[in-house]
Formats: structure tokens, C-alpha cells, sequence
DNA sequence: ATGGCCCGTAGAACGGGA
């Protein structure tokens, strides 16, 4: 089972690079981040055309989050919930489904902005209620855990290109890794670092000053595994390739394979 | 190393992203 991750940064502008990625990259499950669109908007058939299931949620402008399940292989999530029961929010950031008995939630965990600006504390708030929301299982409590995203959180300075320029700004400040740590602390890890990885390796690229050239990039984008599962765990990778297209997102796809049935 | 890029909503700039 293959289990990914995508900030699409704009789903209507990206969708062409979806689609032909699914091709070449026929994963059994795919969150995405960033669709930017309301779901009058979503493009729901050519993702079925393309073989997928998919459960989504959208806003106009911002946010929209959206499950991609493979139909021959999973089928379509069952016991879908938009958002986190216990937090009332208006953005829409966070899709949860059991997938193959794997209980999955993508989240597009805010930005923050700025440290000490509200939307940091929005942040805080919003990684604090996920923590709880979790704790229960995500709506579906005994089921293995999988919490992929756009976490925007580089876990420790391995996942910064220039940690001095960084220390204890937005996405790298202490309180934004302590509630990292507190995730973990609820019985998962960090797929990616389960295997060797080349040193500098990102999922974040920063549009301007050639960041991607320059791989001035963070890692902010994860796929978390229960640990129960970490023996199932075959593989963990960023496809950088669908970064180099014409008009790319600023994300890489996160991939994580693990050795679990799909059918 | 933050003005500089990209996206959506606009129908010109601006908020937001990371």
C-alpha cells in the first residue's frame, strides 16, 4: 500500500501535473492540500476518470482539502469526516477516512504566519485540538493511524536548509515543535526517517529566489505512521520530479509504502 | 534571506502563503 501526500498549491492549476503524476505514480491513497476551490468547483470526474475515489471539502480562495483513494484497490473511504468535531473552524484544513483499516487524516495544518501574530495562535489551538481529536482515534478509535500533510512544521534543523536563518521563526519556533513532539508523543513516526536519506532533503521550495535550484527548501510536508505499523513500513520518499514541471507547486509529493493489504 | 514568486479574487492591487 502506498500511502502520499500533496500540497497542489491551487488544484485548478495543478490538475494536468496530478493526473499525469497518478500515472506515473498509482499510489493507493493521496491526500491533497491547497485545492483553493469551493466543491462546486472540484474536479471530481476526471479524478474518477483517472481511477479514484475521492472525498473533499472547500472554500473559496483558501485551504480545501481533499482523500484520493485508488478504486481498485481501496475502493472509497467509508466513515469520511470533514474537519475536527472538536474544533469549530471555518477553514476547511482537515479530512479524515479509513482506508484498507488504516484510519487516515490528511491536514493542512496552518500556516501561522508570523510568531506571536493571531494565526500563530490560531495555529497553536488548531495543532492542540488535533492532538485530541487524535488521541481518539480520529472518529474511529482501535484502527492504526495515519496522519499525512502539509504539516508546516520543519520537525528539527535536519529538515532546514539554513536552520540559523530560521531558528525560532514561523514553522521552525519552539512551540510549533513541541506540538510535533506532542503528535509523536500519541504513538506516531515520522515515516521518512525511518530510512537513510540523502542530507538536505526538502519537500518545500520557496518560489522566489530560485529556491529549488538553489534546494533552499524545508521539510514540512509528512506522511506519520502508527508505530504498530513501523515493521509494515517498505519505503518513505519525496518525488521531486513533479517540482521541476512548467508551472510546478511549491510542493513535492510525500510518499510512504507500506507492507499492508489493499484488497 | 524576505520587495523580488505564485495563486485567487479581482477587474487594480492585495492578502496569503512559507
Amino acid at each position: 500500500m502506498k500511502i502520499a501526500t500533496w500540497n497542489v498549491n491551487s488544484l485548478r492549476v495543478r490538475l494536468e501535473h496530478l493526473l499525469q503524476w497518478l500515472q506515473d505514480n498509482p499510489v493507493d491513497v493521496l491526500g491533497l492540500q491547497e485545492t483553493k476551490l469551493i466543491d462546486a468547483k472540484f474536479p471530481a470526474a476526471q479524478i474518477n476518470e483517472a481511477g479514484y475515489e475521492v472525498a473533499f471539502s472547500g472554500q473559496p480562495t483558501y485551504n480545501g482539502v481533499a482523500l484520493l483513494t485508488r478504486r481498485d484497490t481501496i475502493g472509497p473511504a467509508s466513515d469520511v469526516v470533514i474537519g475536527n468535531p472538536l474544533f469549530e473552524d471555518e477553514q476547511q484544513r482537515l479530512i479524515t477516512g479509513t482506508c484498507a483499516g488504516i484510519r487516515v487524516t490528511c491536514a493542512y495544518v496552518p500556516n501561522g504566519q508570523a510568531v506571536d501574530s493571531d494565526k500563530y495562535d490560531y495555529k497553536l489551538r488548531w495543532l492542540d485540538s488535533l492532538t485530541e481529536w487524535l488521541s481518539q482515534g480520529a472518529g474511529a478509535a482501535g484502527l492504526p493511524r495515519v496522519l499525512l500533510g502539509d504539516f508546516n512544521i520543519a520537525p528539527d534543523d535536519r529538515d532546514v536548509h539554513d536552520a540559523n536563518f530560521w531558528r525560532d521563526k514561523i514553522l521552525c519556533s519552539k512551540p510549533e515543535r513541541e506540538r510535533y513532539a506532542r503528535l509523536l508523543e500519541l504513538g506516531l513516526i515520522d515515516s521518512f526517517r525511518l530510512f537513510d536519506q540523502e542530507e538536505r532533503s526538502f519537500s518545500w521550495w520557496d518560489y522566489r529566489q530560485q529556491g529549488f535550484r538553489r534546494n533552499a527548501g524545508l521539510r514540512i510536508d509528512l506522511v506519520l505512521i502508527e508505530e504498530s505499523l513501523k515493521q509494515a513500513a517498505l519505503a518513505s520518499e519525496i518525488d521531486k520530479i513533479p517540482r521541476r514541471l512548467e508551472k510546478p507547486s511549491d510542493h513535492a509529493p510525500a510518499i510512504c509504502t507500506l507492507d499492508w493489504p489493499v484488497t
